[in-house]
DNA sequence: TCAACAGTTTAGAATTATTATAATGTAGTT
DNA sequence: AACTACATTATAATAATTCTAAACTGTTGA
């Protein structure tokens, strides 16, 4: 596995120590072609299947939040209920489908640049973000 | 209280039977100038103030989604943590004050029309949301 | 007006997501 | 190999929300 040394060196890069679940998280959630989006939950799935031993729910917790201190992961909110979060890191913004739960993301080219005409004194922007909830066409309304 | 007879009115609109603590959570929410962002608990806050009996949480809950359920609220999401609800459920997009956990309401004019390229097929866009994260200016990094 | 019923409220238990704790284990350094 | 600081673990604790089942209350219609 010549790509776990590639994770092993990122994640000292950020101070983190390489530790085996760190790595084999790392596997799962950036051994992909495109960005992935999960819950805590998704995760912990995925990891228990991929990993020979079992890891703890607290375990991923504290991983996925290092990760996020350190811009490995962004959170994202859609669900008061769930806690989302994207390795797609930079500023971008989202299609959720509420059909299936499904987070998509959008290439800076899908939605024009956002023009913010109000200012507030004191405060400066952090991020700017758009969500498009979409849903079946053809659903009857619940 | 003339103003009760009209949320009355109004709860038998949209089908909701107008009792004691649904009269007294519309007169909170509704009676006042600018439109209202709250969490459950800040609700729970107001309305045991406010009542002379004690409200049980479970009622809040309940009427809360009632309420969603029939377009007198919207749910907005932000945290993960915590349901922030707004009095106003015209679609419009948000500020949110990341020091003090405030939500500010845009008016239309604040955010130029959003322009959504990307099409997905066979799903129909429901609503389109923008949250700008504002924070103090001279703020040290956290 | 009043009985009856369906919808509401309630307290408390249950559930779910998340965080804290404290003991044990392990990566990195010597 | 041994030391130390940081990680991991199982479990307990906490927080937000939902469920349950019994008691209560608007509304309807006799």
């Amino acid at each position: 596995m010549p790509k776990n040394c590639n994770f092993i060196e990122k994640l000292r890069e950020v101070g983190l120590r390489p530790t085996k679940q760190r790595v084999e998280m790392c596997e799962v959630l950036y051994n992909r072609e495109k960005t992935f989006h999960f819950t805590i939950n998704d995760l912990v799935k995925l990891l228990s299947e991929k990993m020979n031993q079992k890891i703890s729910l607290a375990t991923v917790y504290n991983t996925v939040h290092a990760f996020e201190k350190k811009g490995y992961l962004k959170e994202i909110s859609i669900d008061s209920h769930k806690s989302y979060f994207d390795t797609n890191t930079s500023a971008h913004h989202h299609f959720f489908d509420e059909d299936t739960h499904e987070l998509i993301d959008c290439d800076e080219s899908d939605i024009d640049k956002i023009n913010i005409r109000k200012k507030i004194t004191g405060k400066k922007i952090n991020s700017v973000e758009v969500l498009v909830r979409v849903a079946s066409d053809n659903q009857t309304q619940k």
